[in-house]
DNA sequence: ATGAAAGCGCTAACAT
DNA sequence: ATGTTAGCGCTTTCAT
């Protein structure tokens, strides 16, 4: 077998190659390629027969160097095995396949100097869009790095799209798809409320992330609504992660630290919590209320199965693309949608909440 | 602010620009941007000032065309929501990130018709490497088709590398990691053949696909080794999703098939399975003993928490880029490792499985 | 240490 | 309908 690596043999066939063995120039072989323009049907034969002779595969960076977009959208997550990315990074992918995109994927695992990095190699592929994707950090210098991003990107003719973050304001010109963050921790934390609970945990979720600020909001504004005083003991943010939902809840349990429900940060946090009330003997929800958020899979899974909040991952991701690239089939420049949209988010009752009345273990 | 939307005002800056700005040439600029040459300190000093105060960045298109690599590598699964597949993308791309590599992502859905056509995409894109993941149809001009493509790719020095399914034979140059995926198939059957059990159900897997008829055979083997004649009635072969599952065993167990165990084709099922089960009244595992298969994270959210095989996703990965591309940080050209890789797999015992013994509702 | 110039493979005017 | 040609932005000999 030939060419087994690379640096032997056969250099790549290229337009001039075919346009010599079909006997045709090669603007010729471009039209044929593109279908943008009439050419004999013998004529497009020819040229197809020596594409395929030759095993002629087109260079997308020569075509992207003469002009063409480069067909490709960035997007930015955490973690790509997060399901919360995933299914985000679903409706990209999606929506980007549709528009005949490919897609670049990178995971930051929550570095927000990663993050800028990976932007600027987006940029330098000259994607038409990047997507960044999550809560973002409250940091002055981080911030107008990004705004700087934005205007770099949007000056070539790009988008930076921030997908479930706040928008950086008129400081730079982005697209943004936000979901109701807020409305959904107040909506979850009513239903709390609403079941008799007041002392209720909140459990995990870096605290210096919007989207815990967010969430944190809306549990607020909640409690506040209906007199409860908040308690500072009670608000215990950490990280995303399973393993920190259950550790640090653990330890709280051992604290004898009471409280009747656990909002946890998200769902991933609500199985680690899940855990650390089973392994101690509490019983949910008779004992204690655990309530998610996000409503991924997982959330079906748990038992009790956990009521949480629904937010329209794929949807975010598939309106995102939308936002910044025009979303038909063919190269129209029908411009995008509009500049920024907001996502509804609603709570779906499972079985991990009961009133506070059935208690007898805690207060 | 400026530069709204594309069409107007500042073109984006090149070398040019920042050479005329740096009163330097385009061959310096070149030069301070890739640090492969002496450059004095002062004139670097002043091209730097000039690219900032441009803000130029790079064009990653001309920078391939005109001969770099394009530091990409494709990655083409089934979805990238499921576990199976995202763990394994995590891998890939946690690789090419230290390769200093982006990766290009897409889904097929399972139609092998996509996945030929990503492939051509990515080749247009000169990735590096083309990582094709999980399982593949058994069809001719398929498995053709697909050679043809390696034979091209491996002609334009970049290389197609099968993760998770058989090897191409020498009919194309291919790289492959695989996991001894009928180990594991037998290993966990005999598992539960120790427990006492001979009728085991065999839930979910496309018929048609590798992966199941590899775990298939190992369960066939391991039947047959204890001299257990298999029924094709217990042999219900039909997807890899939730729903299967569930749909599937809720018939089977209304059509009263006698079985003590469920071996689901992998986890996902096994869920799906689980949740038939728990519907029906039949308790797991004092009736019927259930496995999955990947050992992915909600295998550990399932009550009971599951027994099933582990297999070793994000290390497969890592080694499918590996195979591929030097490792290295930098652009050394030593090359890549070994041409075929076989990973292990292990069971994973937990808590879904009990010995044949204590069943009392069923034979 | 730096500059000049020749491409890399393709597309898009502009001719014919 | 097809051919000619001039770039796109960068890297890279080859000079100096």
């Amino acid at each position: 077998m030939r060419g087994s690596s690379g640096t032997e043999g056969s250099r790549r066939a290229t337009v001039t190659d075919v346009a010599k063995l079909a006997g045709v120039s090669t603007a010729t072989v471009s039209r044929v390629l593109n279908r943008n323009y009439p050419v004999a049907g013998e004529t497009r034969t020819r040229v197809e027969a020596a594409m395929e002779q030759l095993g002629y595969v087109v260079n997308a960076h020569a075509r992207a160097l003469a002009g063409a977009s480069g067909r490709t959208v960035g997007i930015i997550v955490h973690d790509v095995v997060d399901p919360f990315y995933a299914y985000i990074a679903r409706g990209v992918e999606q929506q980007a396949a549709q528009g005949d995109r490919l897609c670049l994927v990178c995971s930051t695992h929550g570095d927000p100097k990663r993050e800028l990095a990976y932007i600027d190699l987006m940029h330098e592929r000259r994607a038409d869009a990047v997507i960044v994707v999550g809560g973002s950090v409250a940091d002055r210098t981080y911030t107008s790095e990004l705004a700087r991003r934005a205007r770099q990107l949007d000056e070539g003719g790009s988008k930076l799209v921030l997908c479930g973050r706040p928008s950086l304001g008129d400081r730079a010109p982005t697209a943004s798809v936000e979901y109701d963050n807020e409305g959904g921790a107040f909506a979850i934390t009513d239903h709390l409320l609403t079941q008799g609970h007041e002392r209720i945990l909140y459990l995990g979720g870096p605290p210096n992330l919007s989207t815990t600020r967010d969430r944190l909001a809306g549990h607020r504004r909640a409690l506040e609504l209906r007199g409860v005083t908040p308690d500072p003991r009670l608000e215990q943010p950490g990280a995303f992660s399973r393993a920190f939902g259950w550790r640090r809840l653990t330890e709280l349990l051992k604290e004898k630290l009471e409280f009747t429900a656990v909002f946890a940060a998200n769902d991933i946090v609500a199985a680690g919590a899940l855990q650390a009330l089973e392994e101690a003997g509490v019983r949910v929800p008779q004992d204690v209320s655990l309530v998610g958020y996000d409503d991924v899979p997982v959330a079906q899974e748990l038992r009790p199965r956990l009521t949480t909040v629904h937010v329209p991952l794929e949807e975010m991701g598939r309106q995102a693309v939308r936002l910044a690239v025009p979303p038909g089939e063919d190269d129209d420049w029908r411009e995008p949608m509009a500049g920024t949209l907001r996502l509804g988010t609603h709570i779906v009752v499972r079985d991990s909440v009961a009133p506070r009345e059935q208690k007898r273990r805690r207060t």
